[in-house]
DNA sequence: GTAACATATGGGGTGACACCCCGTTTAGCA
DNA sequence: TGCTAAACGGGGTGTCACCCCATATGTTAC
């Protein structure tokens, strides 16, 4: 979670503040979901809000610097699959953990929804987009996939129910219910 | 759109209030979605924001009531589909109308899934489960529908697709899209 | 018609928020 | 050690949801 430096290299300070910030930040979304309050997160930190807006000039830039590494987690995840499970299924799994990361962390479906139509900050859609891409090409070769779907479709699928479960009793279980539905589909085979 | 008086017949400018409240609201929520500012809808209806308060004490209820008349539209059509078409068709023609609503009403999708958890104003909610439950035990009863599958199972993933797609360029037309890949599953046939 | 009363109103207060300006502080370097 | 650009944050602005209570108004009984 250890952020690495941006672009000049930042001051030893501001580098520190961006930390802390983030690592507020962390702790908030997970406790309030996407909409989070900004304020409390530079108390948090120990910041004023100046400076949270400096670091971060929108909120869907803090919510993808949040989320980033569990993205990268995701993509690596997306990697791991391609080179050991059969097409199908390694594209079905990567599935359910993109679901199950979405429902256990507040917000992230919001974001990456969000992230796929916004001018800005699409770089944690575009990263998860990619790597999903490798997957579901495999799967099309196989034939393991109705043709014509594509990434985001399936994507946007994922989010989707992340997203309506998400105020759920217990979203993961039901998140997973409705995945299985829509993989498999509501009529029966 | 004309809302009938509510329990004690109200005195009649508070039924003129509430009226234009509710005429404003339904333009607000038309352009801004669900969380339109409420100061905003008092301001054009020309009434203190108390005022609105008063008649609709949180927001949940303010959007039942704004899309009342569109979910019992929704309600009459699902009877429609039972008495007439084949249980199957009918309970994906009236999925897809549910979705077309949604997509068409910035909010709808929102307010539905919140009415399912929340405490208060779930009376749309109730509405169109019941309406739905109809459809989905005939097509269960055909054979065309997966066993197991609920009608709050069917709703989550329509509202979800629906909520997701909702700030897409053509939305109408990729939810429907996503829905029908969730009908006929991920897997080809 | 009018008096009396319950009902309804809305200006204005409170506290939280996003976002930004600009005078002050400080890190980094010669 | 002193200079300068970089970074900071207190405090301002405008918006919002929500509520209190002094005032106004419709309703009803006479």
């Amino acid at each position: 979670m250890t952020e690495g430096r941006k672009r000049g290299p930042l001051r030893a300070d501001a580098q520190r503040n961006y930390d802390q910030i983030l690592a507020a930040a962390e702790a908030a979304v997970a406790r309030d979901g996407a909409d989070a309050s900004l304020e409390e997160i530079a108390r948090q930190a120990g910041v004023g809000s100046a400076t949270l807006h400096r670091h971060f000039p929108s909120r869907q830039i803090l919510l993808e610097a949040v989320f980033s590494a569990k993205v990268e987690t995701l993509c690596r995840q997306a990697k791991d699959l391609a080179a050991d499970a059969e097409p199908s299924d390694a594209l079905i799994t990567w599935l359910r953990a993109v679901v199950a990361h979405a429902t256990s962390n507040r917000g992230l479906a919001t974001a990456l929804l969000r992230g796929a139509h916004e001018s800005f900050g699409t770089t944690c859609h575009a990263m998860i987009t990619d790597a999903g891409r490798e997957l579901l090409e495999r799967a099309h070769e196989a034939e393991a996939i109705r043709p014509g779907v594509e990434i985001v479709d399936l994507l946007t699928l994922a989010n989707a129910i992340a997203l309506a479960t998400e105020q759920e009793p217990n979203a993961g279980a039901r998140a997973e219910q409705l995945l299985d539905l829509a993989i498999y589909g509501v009529r029966p085979t």
